[in-house]
DNA sequence: CTGCATCCGCCTCGATACTG
DNA sequence: CAGTATCGAGGCGGATGCAG
C-alpha cells in the first residue's frame, strides 16, 4: 500500500477494464458465491478452500470500493453483517453464467482432492437453461442435490430458476453434487445416471426429456426402454 | 517446469474450470484478439503491449495444448505461421462478449497511456447488439471506425455483425475508436458526438433512432432536433 | 468467536537479452 | 520473425496474531 499503483491493462475496451475489476485470482469466484446467496467472511473462506485470509479481505474491500458489494448489517453485534452484490455486481450474473457454461464441458474426472458444492450446482442449473427450448406447458420441475432444493418453473414459454422447492412440481430429480455437474457436462447421461442409482427421477418420461432438453440435455438411450419397439 | 504443478481452484464447477483454463493474467485478452481475427505472434505482441515475449508464448502454448488456439501453416517459410481459434475457443466468443457488454459501463475517461484500437470497436458492436430489439426492417448499418469498417445486417427479424463494408447501407457512421467506446459506455450520446464532430452520421433519422436502440444506446436529444416542437 | 492485519517463502509476472 | 533464457519485483498462499 505504499504507491497504490494497481496492476491494470490501460488499454480502453471494455473487456480489459472488466478484467481490470475482475480478473484478479479469487475475484470471480468470490463474485460466483455472492451470486447464490449473501454471506459472511466466514462463510465465503469455508466455501473458497485455500484462499488464504488477507486475499479475501483484499479483495472483498476492493470490490465494495468499486460499488459491486456492499455490506448488509445483521442484527446482532457491530460486526456481524454479511457481503451481498450491489444492482452492478448482480448484472454479472449472465456474463458469469456464460462462462460457467462453456467449462461444463471441462469439468474432468472428480479427484480426491477437489471440492464440490451442492450449491454450485444451482448456478450450473441457471447456466444450462436454454430459454429458445422453454416448453409450451406451464410445469415446474424440482432438484434435490444433497442439502440444496431449488426448481424450474416454465411460464408462458419463459424458463426461470429458483431457490426452494416448487410448488406443484411434475418432475423432481434428486442425486448428489458430482453427479449433477457430470450430468451438466456431458460426462455422464441423466439415463445412465439413474441405472446406477446416483439419479433418481419422478415423473412422466415425457416431462423428463422436455426437461432434459431444456436444460440442453441428451436424455440417453431413455426412448428405447420406454418404447422397445424403436431401434 | 520440474513438477508441471499448475495453480488450480480444485473446484468441481464449471466456473472454475473455465479459470483453470482462462483466469491467468493476458489469457483472456490473448482470446479477445484471435476473437476478431486470426493474428501472428508479432501481431498479438504488438497490440497487447506491455505482455512480454514468454508470457505471450507460454499462454499461446497453453491454449493449444488445451485446444482452444490451433497454429494455421501460411505460404512462405516454416515458421510463417498464425494462431486461430478451435471450434472450442470460438464458443467463447458470447461468454467473452457479455464480460465485455458489462465492463464497458466501466471504462473512465481516456488517460494518455491507455492503449485504443479501432478492432476493439468491432466486439463491443457485437457486444452491444440486442437481438430482442431487432427491427422488422432488413436494412444494414455501416460503420468505419478509423481504419476498420464493418457492419451489422439486420435480416428477418434476427441481427449480427460481420467484417467489412455492408452491401447496401441504410445509415453509416463514421468516428474514431475513443469516440466509439465512450459512446458504447453511455459516457457520450451519439447526438453529442455528432456535435462535437467525432461521429459522422449519414442516413435518414429514423434509421439511426433504429440503430441505436439496436444498440442499446440512449441517442440523445435528437427528437428535438428534428422536431422542435415538442420541449 | 468473528473479522481482519501482519509476516514470510514461493511462484508468477514483466522486462531485457539472446538464439534459431 | 518467432520465440527461449534469465532475473528482479511483486502477487499469492499459509500460518499466526490481535482487536472488537
Amino acid at each position: 500500500m505504499t504507491t497504490g499503483s494497481k496492476r491494470t491493462y490501460n488499454q480502453y475496451c471494455g473487456l480489459a477494464t472488466a478484467l481490470d475489476l475482475l480478473g484478479e485470482r479469487w475475484t470471480l469466484l468470490i463474485i460466483r458465491e455472492l451470486l447464490i446467496r449473501p454471506r459472511r467472511y466466514g462463510d465465503l473462506l469455508a466455501d473458497l478452500p485455500g484462499i488464504g485470509t488477507n486475499l479475501l479481505a483484499e479483495r472483498l474491500k476492493f470490490l465494495v470500493d468499486e460499488g459491486l458489494v456492499r455490506q448488509r448489517n445483521l442484527g446482532g453485534g457491530s460486526k456481524r453483517h454479511a457481503y451481498e452484490l450491489t444492482e452492478t455486481g448482480e448484472a454479472l450474473r449472465p456474463a458469469v453464467l456464460g462462462l460457467a457454461r462453456w467449462g461444463m464441458d471441462f469439468v474432468g474426472d472428480l479427484s480426491a482432492e477437489a471440492t464440490v458444492r451442492p450449491a454450485w450446482a444451482f448456478l450450473a442449473v441457471e447456466a444450462m437453461l436454454d430459454p429458445e427450448q422453454a416448453p409450451s406447458e406451464n410445469e415446474q420441475y424440482e432438484f434435490r442435490v444433497d442439502d440444496q432444493v431449488f426448481h424450474i418453473d416454465v411460464h408462458d414459454g419463459t424458463a426461470s430458476a429458483g431457490a426452494g422447492p416448487a410448488d406443484n412440481p411434475v418432475m423432481t430429480a434428486i442425486t448428489d453434487a458430482a453427479t449433477f455437474v457430470q450430468i451438466g457436462g456431458g460426462r455422464l447421461s441423466p439415463f445412465a445416471a439413474t441405472v446406477s442409482g446416483s439419479l433418481v427421477l419422478e415423473g412422466d418420461i415425457d416431462v423428463v426429456l422436455r426437461c432434459c432438453a431444456l436444460l440442453g440435455l441428451d436424455a440417453g438411450p431413455v426412448r428405447v426402454a420406454a418404447a422397445p419397439a424403436a431401434v
